[in-house]
DNA sequence: CGTTATCCCACGAAAACCCATTGTATCCCG
DNA sequence: CGGGATACAATGGGTTTTCGTGGGATAACG
């Protein structure tokens, strides 16, 4: 299931006092290659502390994908479970907002207290999903990789932020 | 996964002012015929002080490896870890960049600094990537083979520049 | 009414685009 | 074989467009 168009590069963008926020162009380059939706999909990621981006074409796929696996062990209780504890977490406790015309969501505020977001957020692209960041808290993780740890420090200075 | 057409020669080009530099044609030419994408992917080398590059096809076919190996071990918590981490690393401490009508690309300010490049850039290609240097690095290298280190020097002679 | 979400406009910086020049390798024709 | 013309690559510079961001006006909601 190979996804043709993938997410890639990082960038750290403000949210100013309304909660809004510029989804970087080179990630809506993607979600508008994909499928034609300007939306994207927001969920707590699932092992770090951050949130989990993707667009609308993705999380059909994401579905389908459960679907099957279902379908291969009907008969495991065990698993019938699994199932509808991912399939919750992939519908219920996500958020789907559009951006308006100049790439902007409003950060919801669930969204924004799960992914810990405070006044800058950094996005990362992984391949067919993307990360919302806060900064901070990425550099402090231990689980992440010191080269891109550096990136964020990178990002930061071009702001003038110290850290 | 052998690719078809692999990247190979080399060729010393100059940094611009507004950070802009030629990609050589021989290596458009590889990126053209591998798929019909006029854009280049570069990262870090992982272990030389010079950045590694790529088109967007071969970035495809390193997550589609990735996936893989993560479904034969779906079940493993390191390995979950292991493969956010290399993701992360593939993907985010990646940028992809067009080059315009001309060839050139807009070097990146971040992969820049990562590859030390000054106001010339070193092109070598290694199959199925090419590197980028900065020549004075390389000529200082001391895992660079002296036949190699030759050809860096030709190069700079060509134009003039010492070294 | 006061508070909150949408929409619209405005600005500065950066990036993409277009055009012009140079140098070099190639080709054609005398 | 030589010399000029041609095509393309690399580079420099200027101009236009886009992107990220702030602020205000308008509309919905309690």
């Amino acid at each position: 299931m190979a996804l043709e168009h993938l997410f890639q590069g990082s960038a750290l963008n403000a949210v100013d006092a309304k909660g809004r926020v510029s989804i970087p162009s080179f990630l809506r380059g993607v979600i508008e290659r994909r499928g034609d939706a300007r939306t994207i999909v927001l969920a707590k990621h699932e092992s770090f502390p951050c949130l989990s981006a993707y667009d609308p074409a993705y999380a059909a796929l994401k579905h389908a994908k459960l679907e099957r696996l279902l379908e291969k062990e009907e008969t495991n209780a065990d698993a019938q479970l699994e199932y509808q504890q991912r399939n919750l977490m992939a519908f219920a406790a996500t958020e789907e907002v559009p951006y308006d015309s100049s790439g902007r969501i409003l950060l919801p505020p669930l969204m924004r207290r799960k992914g810990q977001i405070g006044e800058l957020a950094l996005f990362l692209g992984t391949g067919e999903t993307f990360q919302i960041w806060n900064p901070e808290l990425l550099l402090k993780d231990p689980r992440i990789p010191d080269d891109l740890k550096d990136i964020a420090r990178f990002r930061l200075d071009e702001r003038g932020a110290s850290a």
